[in-house]
RNA sequence: GGGAGCAUAGCUCAGCUGGUUUAGAGCAUCUGCCUUACAAGCAGAGGGUCCGCGGUUCGAACCCGUGUGCUCCCA
């Protein structure tokens, strides 16, 4: 027999069994007579690292896809990544400069060149660190956002929208990545409350005709620098202060511009001076004021953030450095009233973390609102099936609001906009320049060639590629209605974070609808956000986000798994604390005791054993057949924490500590080999009910046992048999008894090794016979007898209507001590029984509830009645 | 400013159709045990104004209103 390790040793077992599932290509898919069970994986970024949001996410993907596997589907685990232009592109560049390369001294193609190099080489590490996980995915199936076919997919679809009127040029207000030199959609823009000052500026005042009429306005800011693109002042027309200043004109400070001052209702009167200086160039608002009154738009920043001309002074300064210097200027010169603490959301880039910039610029843009349509209906007719369900009215909401969306990035690593633009700046959208030229050629007939057109610079937004996803992984577009997307598509559960819901659940609802006519997933589970002990976010930045790798390595991935579900229920964000992986970890230990225990057993069964265990088998194969039905409908719902609890509780309460106790032998004693053989089923089955949560750990005992020469990863569940409830009501009186029994002993301080003599008092004895062997074992009983009348002086024990008489050899009864415990019950009891006899006598209540109700509360009556009765007697006995 | 959600033991949370014992679990705490599977364990114990107030109901942790506090999303 080969040598149990004191503990599991999870390092080698990882390693064996994942090689081991691969070898066997247990985790790969083709379609075939199955029903088919499809997850695909929410690309993580091909720069990103194991994090504790992925460790969660894809965790619950792994369980759902093995238990699927287990329950008799063809389950495909689709893995890949996205390109994430933004983040990539930034980190080549990086590493250009270490290598003393501009990303500007390069051609498109060069940069291109370095970034696939960059990709291949350290890209999707995330991927391999999955496998650590355990997660079970179809590794040939492996996916990227710019796979050839997936890239002209892409374009494809571009050009469908254009041609459909859904994609538009506009010059609008975006979210500026200064660092990034890009656009940023409203989604990649993180408020961050920031503590800022609010600078008090004073503006003089000229009259229509140019004179200085003495008089002053002070406006506040926290933007001084941007004061020269200021193009009106704005006050509330009602604003008492401010209606002597109607048709006349404040002068920039510094620069003497002259601008006019602007009544309109928008301004707040109680928020500063009430009187707002307007930079349309520099903030949305302003913007739309200025759209409004017909104001100038002067831009006075560079597109990396520095001063442009246009501002006049401090050209060429840092936004921030300018602040500075303007502010000391304005204070010398005297145009500086005050300044005042003011905190303030401000928009941080998602990427870059730089403060973003509210800038002009000529971008593409999708329409949402038709798009959008359909994909609201589905969620509201619960086509698609959020869980939990309170995510349904927040995507009701944003989808009835939906705005456009901003799909062009300055980046060139993505999917290249395919416009072309001829000389005159008229363009083409298509899928190629060949094309683009032929429908220039039409539109804007011409004296220049195909070599004369240029390709828009732009590409596009990575969720742009992403919202494909469910069927651009089985081609879905690129061959359309090939048997793979006919068969795994749609897929059946998307499990991503709420944050997510609108740039990519939303999106991929619509291009599903749009392009394969069809919903892309059936439910949408969504998990929490996992957030540090005291409840922050984790996040780089904080550096509060622990090394997943080491922790895997210390405590096992099961346990790391076992950690992150035990403490997440569906749509709450986790608290994660290392003590769960610790629960997790005694756990593995428990579990890997018990086998230890039973496979001590192997070599001691003999017929000539004792047979006293059989109601032990009856009561856990019925125990295990009603945590099969409980654990079906968790699912079910996707209350995939507390199936795991129930499990965790079945295996360590009711297996280990009640059931393994009830059929172990003495010591060195002989173990019948009937009752070794159902163990070791249960063991098995207890296994195979915990691998989907815990593969590595299930998948090494059930080798151990090796019963039915199949791997656990691809054993079949068996379906819940018929529950017996008599066996489980015995098996719960025999615990109370038990635990009752224990709790006297202690109480009377009869020592764990001094066997007591037992008399048990009660109406049916039946009920006893077969439980009578363990209830003396685990209760340490030299031996048990029924009486029909008190034994005198014995420490009495009441469960249910039947007394319990102990008589320890040479013990003394504490009557003072256990007098007190029986009056304290009783006083309970006597309490409980007033409770339920005020139903009882509530006319009304007998009227109108139920009749099982009512037939409730008489039990609860007559109990509590026969409990006090006991109580009583017990206590006369004491006297 | 607009919207959504949450509040139950020291902590994290269950409590599903209003009635399953005057509320449960895990962790933490305390007491006793190194009992030949397991001290990463075993046997026990203590711990609650179910956020406050009002209402509906025979009956409320649960439904309604309101107040307070916290969180998130959008502007």
């Amino acid at each position: 027999m080969k040598e149990i390790s004191k503990n599991f040793e999870h390092q080698s077992a990882e390693q064996y069994w994942y090689e081991h599932w691969l070898k066997n290509d247990y985790f790969s898919s083709k379609p075939n007579d199955k029903e088919p069970y499809t997850i695909v994986i929410p690309p993580p970024n091909v720069t990103g690292v194991l994090h504790m949001g992925h460790c969660l996410n894809n965790t619950i993907q792994d369980i759902l896809t093995r238990r699927a596997r287990m329950n008799g589907k063809n389950a495909c685990w689709v893995p890949g990544t996205d390109h994430a232009s933004i983040a990539t592109e930034a980190k080549v560049v990086q590493m250009l400069r270490e290598k003393g390369i501009a990303k500007s001294s390069l051609s498109r193609e060069e940069f291109l060149s370095y970034a696939w190099e960059w990709k291949e080489k350290y890209g999707g590490i995330i991927l391999q660190q999955l496998r650590k996980l355990g997660c079970s995915l179809d590794w040939s199936r492996t996916s990227f956002t710019m796979d050839e076919h997936y890239y002209a997919s892409v374009i494809k679809v571009f050009v469908d929208l254009y041609d459909k009127g859904f994609i538009y040029r506009g010059k609008r207000m975006i979210n500026w990545d200064v660092k990034a030199k890009t656009a940023l959609s409203d989604e990649e823009v993180i408020r961050k409350s920031t503590a800022q000052q609010l600078y008090f500026l004073q503006y003089g005042i000229v009259d229509a005709n140019g004179n200085t009429t003495g008089e002053h306005i002070t406006i506040a800011t926290v933007r001084p620098e941007t004061i020269m693109g200021d193009t009106a002042v704005c006050v509330h027309p009602k604003d008492p202060r401010y209606t002597s200043l109607h048709g006349k004109f404040a002068i920039v400070p510094l620069i003497n511009r002259r601008i006019p001052i602007v009544p309109d209702d928008y301004v707040d009167i109680e928020f500063g001076t009430g009187a707002l200086k307007v930079t349309p160039a520099h903030d949305m608002n302003d913007y739309q004021l200025g759209q409004k009154h017909g104001l100038e738009v002067i831009d006075v920043l560079e597109d990396d953030g520095r001063l442009s001309a246009a501002a006049q002074i401090f050209v060429g300064e840092d936004r921030f450095e300018a602040r500075k210097k303007i502010v000391a200027q304005l204070k010398e010169e005297g145009f500086l009233v005050k300044t005042e603490e003011y905190t303030s959301e401000v928009g941080y880039s998602e990427r870059t973390d730089t403060v973003v910039e509210p800038r002009l610029s000529e971008q593409w843009w999708v329409s949402m609102k038709k798009l959008g349509e359909p994909a609201l209906k589905v969620v509201a007719d619960e086509e698609i099936t959020f869980y939990p369900s309170k995510f349904k009215n927040l995507y009701s909401h944003w989808m009835e609001n939906i705005k456009d969306w901003c799909i062009s990035r300055q980046l060139w690593w993505g999917h290249q906009i395919p416009a072309w633009y001829n000389p005159d700046g008229a363009f083409a959208v298509a899928i190629s320049k060949e094309e683009a030229f032929e429908k220039l050629q039409d539109s804007h007939p011409g004296n220049y060639t195909i070599e004369d057109l240029k390709q828009d610079e732009d590409c596009l937004d990575t969720w742009f590629s992403s919202w494909l996803w469910p069927f651009e992984v089985f081609k879905g577009l690129s061959e359309p209605n090939n048997p793979e997307v006919k068969y795994y598509y749609p897929t059946n559960t998307l499990v991503t974070a709420p944050e997510i819901i609108f740039f990519w659940v939303a999106r991929m609802i619509m291009a599903g609808i749009e392009y394969q006519g069809q919903i892309p997933f059936r439910e949408v589970y969504f998990t929490g956000i996992v957030r540090d002990k005291l409840g922050r976010k984790m996040s780089k930045s904080l550096g509060n986000s622990p090394d997943l790798l080491a922790l895997i390595d210390q405590y096992g991935a099961d346990a790391v798994r076992f950690g992150i579900m035990i403490s997440s229920p569906a749509g709450n964000d986790i608290l994660f604390d290392e003590s769960s992986l610790e629960q997790g970890r005694n756990f593995n230990n428990k579990i890997w005791n018990a086998l230890k225990l039973v496979k001590m057993w192997e070599a001691r069964q003999s017929n000539d054993a004792n047979f006293n265990e059989g109601f032990a088998i009856d009561w856990f194969h019925h125990r295990l057949q009603q945590v099969k039905l409980d654990l079906d409908k968790a699912f079910k719902e996707f209350r995939l924490s507390e199936a795991l609890k129930i499990v965790y509780s079945l295996i360590w309460d009711d297996f280990c500590s009640w059931y393994l106790e009830w059929v172990k032998p003495g010591f060195e004693q002989p173990i019948h080999p009937t009752v070794y053989a159902k163990t070791v089923a249960f063991f098995d089955e207890l296994m195979q009910l915990l691998h989907p949560y815990m593969p590595f750990i299930t998948e090494e005992i059930h080798s151990m046992f090796n019963t039915q020469h199949v791997d656990l990863c691809v054993s079949q569940f068996k379906k819940a048999e018929v529950l017996n409830t008599e066996f489980l009501q015995q098996g719960q009186l025999l615990k109370q008894v038990i635990t009752a029994i224990r709790e006297a002993r202690a109480k009377n301080q009869i020592k764990p090794k001094d066997s007591i003599q037992l008399s048990i008092q009660t109406e049916s004895t039946v009920q006893y016979h077969a439980i009578q062997s363990i209830l003396k074992k685990q209760v340490n009983a030299s031996e048990i007898n029924f009486v029909t009348e008190g034994v005198v002086n014995s420490v009495v024990v009441a469960v249910e209507k039947d007394k319990f008489y102990l008589v320890a050899e040479g013990q003394e009864i504490d009557s003072a001590s256990l007098k007190s415990e029986l009056e304290k019950d009783l006083a309970y009891q006597e309490g409980f029984l007033a409770s339920v006899m005020k139903k009882l006598g509530n006319e009304k209540f007998v009227q109108n509830a139920k009749p099982e109700i009512i037939a409730n509360e008489e039990k609860k009556k007559s109990d509590a009645l026969a409990r006090i009765q006991t109580i009583k007697e017990s206590l006369a006995n004491l006297q």
